[in-house]
DNA sequence: AATTAAGTTGTGCATAGGTCAACCTAGGGT
DNA sequence: ACCCTAGGTTGACCTATGCACAACTTAATT
């Protein structure tokens, strides 16, 4: 089957490539370079990038004539279910945080990996920018883990299939830790469980404790505590979540757990959840 | 002379509705819908969404088959600039809130339209979603104006040959609060001000002052004030504004106005923004 | 001023994508 | 239950589109 839209598929690489280099890079990229990495030929990128820029997706500082993610964009982006969530969010992860001291983070599940909407960091912390943004690899997180656990066995064999071979982070990071090495698009996948019946089982246990923990698995000295968000239908539409580096926490594992439930359910009730004790 | 793009500019447009849609209606819009609005073939539509929800700009509810913006145009929007600025507001409109009591807005230009980022509301408000992403046209607003005048006569000038024309609300708007008639792509322009000399001469009121009024232009009954904010290399990259009902402004402007200027200054310095008086 | 790097534009040719139609699939009404 | 219709997907043909390659322009660096 052919599939009459290769092109745009291309051109959608450009704004991804974009998207990485905002986060990795300051100043944007010209069209050498976003050539180079999407491996296309640069007369077609500055044509590709006009058509971008006149739409306001990407913006150009004629300046350095440099292209960065534009403007458009954003005010696409405060249209989404996910802003309207991250913004009611607000109140729940404060309480958090007021709570544990430590910062809070609302995720919402996109294919195999976690998104992260809003972040609220702890009292004096002095970046504010944070995680937002970022994606990571679903099985491996606390947050991934409580957003699978809702959903039923079947499904999650299914989704198994279909995303645990996903990149635990997309290959074009690496262009930009690496900058001038070429991209190299085979990258070695991790498995966040060996396999789907070790992962059934470890899902089951997060049903049971109503939240999900994760012991620097998805970073190396931090304890991620995550819990669902349910909306009115009562599907899990995200998930709270807080991490915590290992010696602050010692073993009160389950304290942390209780916290973020609350948060999380609190938060659901919010979103007009119906209230129902735990299983 | 050959564009090469006119396929990809075709295929944004797809998001340019979905983008309305999710302002004016909720659940999305269908293939026949979208391609009714775009004036496109059904199947090719199909095929683009597909590409579209496969990378995760659009986002597909299984069950009504309907489209509507993705998680990945959030996730890409918390990295630009106007990410940053809209974080980084957050104190100072929250101060403003506090001494005016009234929504407090900032914004930026983007060609001739003005873009609301961040949206601060009054105490009790019960609607917290507000205006962001909103755009209006940048002549008849006080925000607009503001950032406006931070230009030379010679850039202004510049800018009223390439935007005052520009629509005030894209077309697209017309299709939705009129759901059922095709979509009139030709709509009555409205100038900002009758020339462009009248328009310098406003804009140059503007600097003396230091701020903008704008009494019912945008919206009846609402006077707009707003103030320019400067980043570190002292130039304009957006506004703080405030929309205050007409009856409880009374002839109050100045002391409004300079309460929208003290905002907007601070958070200037936030931004690195060099001390200077004011002319 | 000369050299090189970065970006834009022109053109022929292969192919991606538009058109149009047939084909699915799911509701909804009788 | 059945058909009917509206919404959506897939297929095939054919031409406009966008890719490759190269010439050209502009900007930066010595």
């Amino acid at each position: 089957m052919r599939n009459h839209t290769s092109g745009l598929a291309r051109d959608l690489e450009v704004l991804e490539v974009l998207s990485f280099a905002e986060a990795f890079t300051s100043g944007g990229l010209g069209v050498n370079r976003i050539a180079e990495l999407t491996e296309r030929d640069k007369g077609q990128i500055s044509r590709v990038l006009k058509t971008l820029s006149s739409s306001g997706l990407v913006d150009r500082d004629d300046k350095t004539r440099r292209y960065s993610l534009g403007p458009r964009l954003y005010s696409m982006a405060m249209r989404t279910k996910e802003a309207h969530l991250a913004l009611l969010s607000e109140p729940r992860l404060f309480e958090l945080v007021a709570q544990t001291q430590e910062t809070a983070h609302l995720n919402v599940l996109r294919g195999g990996r976690v998104l992260t909407t809003k972040t609220v960091v702890a009292a004096q912390a002095l970046r504010r920018s944070g995680w937002d943004g970022i994606v990571s690899a679903a099985g491996s997180t606390a947050s991934g883990r409580v957003m699978l656990a809702g959903l039923s066995d079947e499904e999650i064999s299914h989704w198994w299939l279909e995303h645990a071979q996903d990149d635990p982070l997309p290959a074009l990071q690496t262009a930009f830790t690496k900058p001038l090495e070429p991209i190299n698009r085979k990258v070695k996948r991790q498995l966040p469980a060996k396999n789907l019946k070790a992962f059934l089982k470890i899902l089951q246990e997060v049903r049971d404790l109503g939240y999900a923990i994760s012991d620097g698995e998805f970073q190396p000295g931090i304890v991620d505590a995550a819990a669902p968000v349910r909306d009115s239908s009562n599907i899990i539409v995200a998930a709270i979540s807080t991490g915590v580096p290992k010696e602050r926490v010692g073993s009160q594992f389950d304290s942390l757990g209780q916290l973020v439930s609350g948060a999380a359910l609190r938060f659901s009730t919010d979103l007009g959840a119906p209230i129902i004790g735990p299983a």
